[in-house]
DNA sequence: GTCCAATTGTCTAGAATCAGACCATTGAAG
DNA sequence: CTTCAATGGTCTGATTCTAGACAATTGGAC
């Protein structure tokens, strides 16, 4: 071609070099779906999609989607029922967070994955905010986040670990940008072991609360600066409460 | 199980229940590396690790590898040559974009899906600037961020994009994290094409420099506000230009 | 010139995955 | 009480992907 038949043996790949896939289908797809199901994308009683449609929705074949949900069915996440009106159903509800959960969460994750989760929640959910901040908002839209908020706010113990999730990920969805909810419910996901093994305390509760108010403020006033550092504010204090388990 | 023999049909479960994986692992694999020679992660001359350290760090198996360097081979991508000190060389040259090119690569694309990778890439890249500003960095990494930024500014127009891309890059892994790092990768490698399109002007330059800048500056000044608002302001010009030929 | 190490090239057996057809069960509607 | 639509359950053959062993090529070191 020209003069360089052998130059150096390539600087620095990396971060396009990652894995093409995280692991084979089966695997993926239990976790996915389980994290849908501790997420309370799916809440108790309800019912996932019928097979062949949740199949094509996960884009893998029927086999592998039932092979995954039999895999929830035997660890009791799910309660399969045949016949019109069958599905999958879902039979769990997150238990109250036992002393030493939270290290036993740890240890299944690694420090470094742990600040590498946090980082990347940070930096996707405050990108969001900021985002959504300086979008237009239609009425529909300024009503289904404030609609968001005060449920979080009159959420009871056992359901708000749900609804502040909701209430997140409503933010990245209002963007209408499929690849940044996709990022931020991925984010969440990361960390929601850790955040389950931890006792949802009244303080910390009141604490979220007025941040979360500041965070919707900042966006229904258009103020991307404001939503930026009100999100960093709240993330802040999570991954600082986490820390702190740690040492 | 309790008195929910069948409630509603659920209600949105979206972004949870995207597909798990985009495609079979040829064609990600192809995808990937042919992203890896249009940006520039590899650069002409330079040669893709070998077959089975690529393997290992893409996930895949050696086989499937090797089809994929194929099809890059034969679409003239790449020159494989066996023997020590042989591999996988990078042919290509990123060419001069001809008119009709980026309505091209936006017929391929579609207008939705335009709209969502640049609202993904404005969040992440705030997210980024805005995390990177938050954190205390070392001489090294200050070091690193300012040698990018050099050398955009004197780069030769055909080394431009690789080199901006090498900065925005950057950002995202001084953060130090893998997640955020590849996000930011997959962000802007779903423009590229687009970006590629669009002839490198001079006054477009020398307005990128200065808003490089400013982005430097204020992740170096740890003023994560200003670093958000440097980053959105640069990046909203950049979709300004693509939304211009759009119209 | 011989040897050696790094690299791509080839083959095979087996597992995972897929697409699609067909069966079985259920509960509601008529 | 029969029918029917929606759903999970099962089977089969084809395709893709994997893991690993082994062969061939190349160019430098001695």
């Amino acid at each position: 071609m020209d003069s360089t038949p052998a130059r150096a043996p390539a600087p620095a790949p990396m971060s396009l070099l990652r894995p093409v896939r995280a692991g084979n289908a089966f695997e993926e797809t239990v976790e996915r779906l389980l994290q849908a199901v501790k997420l309370g994308v799916v809440a108790h009683g309800e019912k996932l999609p019928p097979e062949r449609e949740l199949a094509a929705r996960l884009g893998i074949s029927r086999v592998t989607l039932r092979e995954a949900i039999r895999a929830l069915q035997e660890a009791g996440y799910l309660d399969v029922r045949r016949g019109r009106y069958g599905g999958a159903f879902v039979v769990y509800r997150p238990p109250s967070p036992r002393k030493g959960d939270l290290r036993r969460a740890l240890t299944r994750m690694g420090e470094d994955e742990l600040e590498d989760a946090l980082t990347f929640r940070m930096a996707v959910e405050c990108g969001a905010a900021r985002v959504l901040a300086t979008t237009e908002l239609t009425p529909g839209q300024r009503e289904t986040l404030k609609a968001r908020l005060a449920e979080v706010n009159d959420a009871a113990p056992a359901d708000y670990r749900r609804r502040d999730i909701a209430f997140h990920l409503a933010i990245a969805e209002l963007t209408g940008s499929p690849l940044l909810a996709a990022a931020c419910a991925d984010a969440r996901l990361r960390v929601t072991d850790l955040l389950n093994a931890i006792p949802v305390l009244g303080p910390n509760i009141e604490h979220a609360a007025v941040q979360h108010a500041a965070i919707a403020a900042a966006i229904l006033d258009g103020d991307p600066e404001a939503a930026g550092r009100a999100v960093a504010e709240h993330l802040e204090g999570t991954a600082a409460l986490l820390r702190g388990f740690l040492a």
